[in-house]
DNA sequence: ATAGGGTTAG
């Protein structure tokens, strides 16, 4: 009998120990110390259950060493659902899907070991956006099999999925199957609708969820702004009641996508005024409005604001001054900048590339690529687009071809529209028609307007009637009645003295004159933001 | 002890 108490009074104490070697282990990883945890769990090995395991792998994820995480892992003598879930969250956080897959798969395989939801919530919510996305069905058939329950974490994970595999049922089905539904479902249902383009059954979940919160209405306002709505977007942005820079950005950030420049200044005025502070984000994009508007006195001016705010300018951010100032018209400003970037990347490089072919500055631009390629930044499609594009303006018409063909050889890029519109451009503005016309007939894909536009145009330029015909034909496919046809080929049976053979041409140069697209300057007389 | 939404650069 007094044996028995004293093992009952040395459980007790053995236990109360462990609660309290847990207590202080979390609380010295709560304040980063992760040295002094691990060194408390080493001196007490008998005192040690698996709830500590299980909080030093947390912490040691959370601090990104994860290979005492793993090390920790292999060592467990026992192992629960906790710890393997601890194992996915962590490799989930560390952006690492391959790992969570094969964790996954061991802890089913080898690990005897029942997936509950969170499980499901984190594995499928690390394979949005990815490859991995196809498992997504396959895990939500898991779910169902396991008979375990669609919670707001697993719910909201899998219709992100199904927004990810454009499956609109399978969203709504999801949606209606979640019990307890908390604002998060309806916020991923109201993503769901936006994505999928259908505005108005958003517009109807906003309006007839039980509650919202923030993340409900920015995600509205993203929704129409996605959805080129800019004036619903903006009709609940002022309805919205705290407003902090994401959701100011997200509208200064659409009105500049779809053009709208000077209204993305004056909101950003009106954000000043607001009292939120603008973040790195808002400045790159404000100064896109800028340059957007061609306008280096309004760009000075946000330049001006960028450095009184103290704001620190990184490679973003002086990035986007040099295309401000190169838009702008003011390319040596742009380069004295762009010598200021300290780690130079390839948007960069672009930036500065671009602005140097935009100013026919062709020999500049190539001279940076070189610089480029020596400072061990590989080029992209964008950076050939510039590139070719500065050939083009700046008349080298050799240059141009070789650095097009060497895209592809040297570099494996593939030639997008763009590339072979600036190469017909190229080509036809050298006169060169039959080697553009061999371009437009060798691509992969079907020519669009600016490369039958750029090539019509080239015909023109040369009066070759044969080719001409060949364009105007190739654009009227696409457009029955674009301008350019009629004002080119009159232009070429003018020159030719050809008679009209289109039935009905004088009547469609005549509307051509009525409907004749306005031509402005891109540069604009400076303004300032009221 | 492990879990979920919105914004940058060409």
């Amino acid at each position: 009998m007094p044996a028995l108490r004293t093992f009952a009074l040395c459980r007790q104490i053995s236990t109360l120990s462990t609660v309290n070697l847990n207590k202080t282990i979390n609380s010295f990883i709560g304040n980063g110390n992760l040295e002094e945890a691990r060194k408390l769990f080493d001196q007490s090995p008998n005192l040690t259950n698996i709830v500590s395991w299980n909080s030093l792998i947390a912490g040691y994820f959370r601090y990104n060493n994860f290979r005492q995480a793993e090390y920790l892992f292999d060592q467990m003598p026992h192992r629960d659902v906790v710890s393997w879930n601890t194992m996915l969250s962590g490799y989930r956080n560390a952006n690492n899907p391959d790992k969570v897959y094969k964790c996954f798969l061991h802890m089913n395989r080898y690990g005897d070991m029942r997936p509950n939801e969170l499980t499901f919530s984190v594995a499928i919510s690390s394979f949005l956006h990815l490859d991995f996305k196809h498992l997504i069905p396959q895990l939500h058939g898991l779910v169902l099999c396991l008979g375990i329950s669609l919670n707001v974490f697993v719910g909201s994970a899998l219709m992100r999925g199904y927004i990810d595999l454009d499956d609109y049922r399978g969203l709504a089905r999801v949606f209606d199957e979640i019990l307890d539904k908390d604002v998060t479902p309806w916020n991923v249902l109201i993503l769901g609708y936006m994505k999928f383009g259908c505005t108005s059954e958003a517009q109807r979940a906003f309006d007839m969820m039980p509650r919202r919160n923030f993340f409900t209405w920015s995600t509205l306002i993203n929704g129409y702004i996605e959805n080129r709505k800019l004036n619903e977007a903006r009709s609940f942005f002022d309805k919205m009641s705290e407003k902090d820079v994401v959701s100011w950005t997200a509208m200064i950030r659409g009105y500049v996508q779809y053009g709208d420049f000077m209204k993305a200044l004056k909101l950003f005025k009106l954000m000043l005024n607001s009292g939120t502070r603008p973040n790195h984000f808002t400045f790159s994009t404000v100064l896109d409005a800028c340059a957007g508007h061609s306008s280096v006195l309004l760009g000075n001016q946000v330049h001006a604001c960028i450095l009184k705010s103290g704001f620190p300018l990184d490679v973003v951010l002086l990035t986007s001054l040099v295309d401000m100032y190169a838009k702008c018209g003011d390319i040596e400003v742009a380069f004295c900048i762009f010598e200021l970037i300290p780690a130079r990347n390839l948007v960069a490089w672009n930036s500065i590339i671009g602005g140097y072919a935009r100013h026919g500055l062709a020999e500049r631009a190539i001279q940076e690529f070189e610089e480029m390629l020596k400072s061990g930044i590989r080029p992209d499609e964008i950076t050939f687009i510039n590139l070719v594009y500065a050939c083009d303006h700046g008349g080298l018409v050799k240059e141009g071809e070789r650095i097009f063909n060497s895209m592809v050889t040297d570099y494996g890029l593939k030639a997008e529209m763009e590339h072979y519109a600036c190469m017909v451009d190229l080509y036809g503005r050298a006169g060169q028609l039959e080697k553009a016309e061999k371009l437009i007939k060798g691509m992969p894909f079907k020519p669009d307007v600016v490369v039958w536009g750029a090539f019509l145009g080239a015909c023109g330029l040369h009066s070759c009637l044969e080719l001409g015909e060949f364009a105007a034909n190739g654009l009227y496919t696409l457009e029955h009645d674009h301008p350019a046809v009629y004002a080119v080929l009159s232009k070429i049976y003018g020159d030719k003295g050809v008679c009209s053979d289109i039935t009905g041409l004088d009547k469609l140069l005549k509307k051509w004159r009525t409907t004749k697209q306005k031509a402005g300057s891109w540069i604009e007389s400076p303004s300032s933001i009221n």
